[in-house]
RNA sequence: GGCGAGGUAGCGAAGCGGUCAAACGCAGCAGACUGUAAAUCUGUCGCCCUAGCGGCUUCGAAGGUUCGAGUCCUUCCCUCGCCA
């Protein structure tokens, strides 16, 4: 039988990893941890990689261990920054990793018998150790030499900004981490991207210096796209788990909309989607990638994980109604619920009652436009719809006529961008 | 502390007294073509309106010279490099 690290193999996943790692894999259950920094109140999809390595380490029987790194976040990774960070206040890193908690049990299953996952926050001992004890116990072991060699403080070094030396630490931080995590539960392995490679090694070399045993690291690759935009990236920022942030719907979209020739890739990433059914799906890209298949599976495949099921049923039905139907026809209440995630504002209706709002001022007013110049270049350039149905006349005004069922008026911007006007 | 370089729109970068709301590139936004893709092409990209060779506020900050300043002068602030 296929075993994790073939697995892995198969899906890409893998950009470098130690001497070894495979056949640990193969012959023992093996408890292996990632870390996500807090640095913001939620995951974005980039962040999907470890966290869904970490489940799939799981199904295949070994113990998963997620760190929220409460204490390395209050020092900033370096690795992967061209600039220092700003440093974040206590209270918002705890908030932070309250949320990321949250969000990635979703992935993992605490109650398993023989490989429960767990959640662990770093601040529970790099919040306590003093700062003797720790540069005895783990800076010891660390020349100066051997972490400038590292890529990450390399590159900052060579930079006009330089590196502080609270980020310089990071790396001992880390290393740390794997130590205790290797004291506390047994951990061999620490999976992360390919930038946490000098990390990960530096953990490594800790745990064989100090336990004299040898530790492993998987990292996988860094996620491109086809058209060298950053992955993960959307007009509207980065795209987040959080159903607040990001909304079902765009998270939904943002999938559906994947380059052809990124989505078997992605969907080997991002799915736990079997060998057959991949290359299925690879087949139909080919054979018609109009329909685009493969996108619609990898959109309901990695909302479904992230959403939940119900969620993937909303965002089919506001997709196919928002790009096919003329919703104007629709009773009220279909697309209420469709466009139910969607940004909405309420307009008092009596503002509608003369002779209706002049539609650049209905745009600027609910933020489709920063302003009523944008605002008015967008409805000259044809950009505006409402209804569905393009308004191309800066002139023009929005009458409580034109408000399905009297009480709303679907506001779209291109392609994408959607804003439901209430009337109240 | 000394010497040098520099601070222009989201970023990069032109500009060296008028025609500068500011070239150009990137990013962004919209349109065309399409498959809600990619590539390509077009338009747009400070704010306001009665949309015009219109009005207003910008080029680190504050003063000044000038009919006129992103462009010249003074002071200050900040960044970077070298030296101490």
């Amino acid at each position: 039988m296929t075993t994790l690290f073939d697995e892995l193999l198969w899906r890409g996943l893998v950009y470098d990893a130690t001497e070894g790692v495979g056949d640990l894999l193969a012959s023992a259950r093996v408890t292996a941890y990632a870390g996500f920094d807090p640095t913001a109140s939620s995951l974005h999809v980039g962040h999907l990689l470890p966290a869904l390595a970490l489940a799939r380490l799981q199904r295949f029987g070994h113990a998963p261990i997620a760190i929220v790194g409460g204490g390395t976040g209050m020092i900033g990774d370096p690795s992967g920054k061209s600039q220092e960070r700003t440093l974040l206040s206590r209270e918002q890193i705890e908030a932070n990793a309250a949320a990321i908690r949250e969000q990635l049990s979703r992935f993992l299953d605490f109650d398993g018998v023989d490989n429960p996952a767990r959640i662990v926050n770093n601040a529970d001992w790099l919040g306590t150790v003093d700062l003797l004890t720790f540069l005895r116990d783990a800076g010891k072991h660390f020349t100066v030499n051997y972490m400038l060699q590292k890529e990450s403080v390399n590159r900052r070094l060579e930079t006009e900004a330089g590196i502080s030396y609270t980020e310089f630490s990071y790396l001992l931080l880390q290393a740390y981490d794997f130590l205790q995590l290797f004291d506390r539960y047994g951990c061999a392995l620490q999976i992360g991207g390919s930038d946490q490679w000098g990390n990960i090694t530096a953990g490594i070399d800790l745990i064989r210096k100090r336990r004299v045993y040898k530790a492993h690291g998987v990292v996988m690759p860094l996620i491109t796209t086809a058209s060298g935009v950053k992955f993960g990236k959307t007009e509207a920022g980065a795209v987040w788990l959080d159903g607040e942030r990001t909304s079902p719907f765009k998270f939904y979209q943002f999938w559906l909309n994947t380059d052809d020739r990124d989505v078997v890739p992605y969907l080997k990433y991002f799915t736990f989607l079997d060998r057959d059914a991949i290359n299925g799906l690879e087949t139909a890209v080919h054979a018609s990638p109009e329909t685009r298949t493969a996108q619609r599976v990898l959109a309901r495949e990695v909302t479904t994980l992230v959403h939940g099921a119900s969620q993937v049923v909303r965002a089919e039905r506001a997709s196919s109604l928002l790009f096919t139907e003329d919703i104007a026809m629709l009773p009220l209440e279909d697309v209420l619920a469709v466009f139910e995630d969607v940004p909405s504002t309420e307009v008092a209706a009596r503002d509608f009652e003369p002779e209706g709002i002049g539609i650049v001022d209905l745009i600027a007013r609910v933020g489709l436009a920063p302003s009523k110049s944008e605002a008015r270049r967008l409805v000259q350039s044809g950009g505006v719809y409402i209804n569905n149905r393009r308004a191309a006349d800066p002139q023009g005004r929005v009458t409580r006529q034109d408000a399905i069922g009297g009480e709303l008026v679907v506001l779209r911007k291109g392609a994408r961008e959607t804003h439901v006007i209430r009337l109240t």
